[in-house]
DNA sequence: AAAGATCTTGTGTTCGCACACAGTTTGTGA
DNA sequence: TCACAAACTGTGTGCGAACACAAGATCTTT
């Protein structure tokens, strides 16, 4: 149980002073090359670790970072994400991180390119960002790049782009996954439809990496026999447009089994049938939203898969943390956890999201 | 992006020195009740939160951790819990927490007598056991509460226990989910065994609770049309017995459609039994053994329920860290996720217990 | 060999807070 | 009114690391 090793240990016993260890740790030069041996071998012969605590006490910079999200008062799925950078930001303020906020319409082109500007007029240090407007997004990754400016994105990925990382699902694994679990109890023979409910301007491709996911889940393991129809509905938020829809699709497919809902919005559909037709149903979708869980408890939504959103401000900020307040390689795609959420364990992930160990 | 407010800004805003604050602020008494009341109001005003990096730097005081788990090499499941206790020292060992482990032999409880007894020679300032054996349990209970030694309990649950916290699985209702997904895809009339593969001398309320649960969902939900069985079996590691075993359920269950184990050891089921048997049973087990991962693979393990073990040591250390560095109030019964683990999503629940957030 | 440039090294201050200690004020009793 | 205790208050030091600055050592150049 003896004392960890401080610098002050080991320029002692490599007979120099604190400011030549420190200028060997840091790699600022100036040292001559016999005592940066000697440096470097008492730190490795005594294992020394620094002290995180007093060495971000003693760094004392700041570090802003830009956060550029939906407003989670348009859309609520996005409440998620902006708790998660907040959570984030609870834990490292104390080392001089700060965070400003960057909200668009997330049906609304224009609004993301507004606040962009906004944000690269106020040049932050790093930039989260959910690039949820393809053309648009490549046009802020070739400014922020130009600028020098880092930048992590979440929930969508771009392919190809020079950020320090994704953190978000893995949106095609995301398709197989639901596939597997609306084909629990399914028979042969069956009739499942994807549903994409989201409006034309958004980035359409995790939505197609899903439904391609689904699709290859039934081409491997189902071999066909069960038939997979896709649709597109912009208007889910208008109430009349949307059961008329669902009316067309009982309609052209009176032998229905099972919905994928290829986003947050299966309570939509739900909302829009008869409590019996749900019942009837196999209806799989994605995230813990209220309404969601509500129709999971009377049954008539049967799994949501958690695509942990929350977790996602939460990484994005701790990952530009770790790699630039504490220096560690962080991992270029960070796929979150897709959970399995039903009736019998939604709980401990609602409580999940609320419990973040704090990185004091 | 003002600065934070520092205990210096108060005393100077509230006209005092900044020993006053400090002593407002942690409760040292020999304040004036005017000097008191006025600097708890500019705090307020100010919106004073403490910098707890400079506070843990300047604390500077040892706490020491016993920790009492089963030696790993003897059950390679009680790997998950240690490991998430060097995850967890980790983060806090620069708040000046300590470790130090006393293992014993999960099948001897005598050993878990030694170890305890060592580790009360050597008073800790908290421990984190498992209590696996009930009456040696208890004493140990009673001998740290007479010496004022505050305990969290980890993956077993002793009812009317004085501990600070207990941290695992709710084990009932992990005996209703098991029961529900190894409901799917079962037809009526199916005949389903619940298999404890345990030693007679440990703890056995948690897989009481598990049977518990699991007959519950089917008598709620599936109205008794499932047969039930119950078996213990506790030369589970001796090849040959347990081969015979289970030749011995086929015999007695000809039209066996589904195994429930109660614990980790759902591999060996698979390993004494033949492939097409396993592949025609449904098998659902506990934890994310290498083993059972393997036979999740070729479809002779259908679902494993994730308890989170790896959790319950990295959380056992950080509530006690939690209460007693950062005086924090800590839940008294944490329960952990139930992960739903399938082919589909396994890999997210490995990478997750490598990737705790350090929490500097 | 002297002057200057360059490289090397040590010392001292700072970060925000905890706590010890000394100093000041107020209260009490004779 | 004085002595002394009790209650209160301010100052100073240390936690371990980062970094600025100055001083010392070595090397060039003429």
């Amino acid at each position: 149980m003896e004392r960890p090793i401080r610098i002050k240990d080991i320029a002692e016993a490599a007979g120099v002073s604190t400011g030549t260890v420190d200028r060997v740790i840091h790699g600022r030069g100036n040292v001559s090359p016999a005592k940066r041996a000697k440096v470097l071998e008492v730190m490795r012969a005594l294992d020394y670790k620094p002290n995180i605590i007093a060495s971000a006490l003693a760094y004392n910079k700041n570090f802003r970072i830009g956060v550029l999200l939906p407003d989670p008062e348009i859309d609520p799925y996005w409440q998620a994400p902006y708790s998660g950078v907040t959570y984030a930001l609870e834990s490292v303020r104390h080392y001089g991180v700060t965070v400003q906020f960057y909200l668009f319409d997330l049906f609304k082109a224009e609004t993301f390119v507004e606040q962009y500007e906004k944000l690269l007029a106020d040049a932050p240090d790093a930039i989260l960002f959910s690039p949820l407007f393809l053309k648009e997004s490549k046009a802020l990754l070739a400014k922020s790049s130009a600028l020098g400016i880092p930048n992590v994105m979440v929930n969508t990925y771009i392919e190809n782009s020079d950020s320090l990382s994704y953190i978000g699902p893995d949106s095609y694994q995301s398709g197989v996954l639901a596939a597997r679990l609306l084909n629990f109890g399914l028979n042969n023979h069956a009739t499942v439809i994807i549903l994409n409910l989201a409006k034309g301007s958004t980035n359409a491709q995790h939505l197609l990496q899903k439904e391609q996911g689904f699709r290859d889940y039934y081409a491997n393991f189902n071999s066909g026999s069960t038939t997979v129809v896709k649709y597109d509905f912009e208007d889910f938020d208008k109430e009349e447009l949307m059961e008329g829809f669902m009316e067309e699709i009982f309609g052209k497919h009176p032998d229905l089994d099972g919905i994928f809902v290829t986003n947050s919005r299966a309570f939509r559909v739900v909302e829009s049938i008869s409590g019996e037709a749900a019942k009837r149903l196999k209806i799989v979708g994605f995230d813990l939203m209220k309404k969601n869980l509500d129709y999971l408890q009377t049954g008539e939504v049967d799994f949501i898969i958690n695509q942990n959103s929350v977790q996602q401000g939460y990484w994005g900020i701790m990952t530009l943390f770790n790699h630039f307040i504490l220096k560690q390689k962080v991992e270029k795609i960070q796929n979150l956890p897709l959970d399995i959420v039903v009736l019998e364990n939604y709980s401990y992930y609602l409580r999940k999201e609320k419990s973040f160990q704090l990185a004091i």
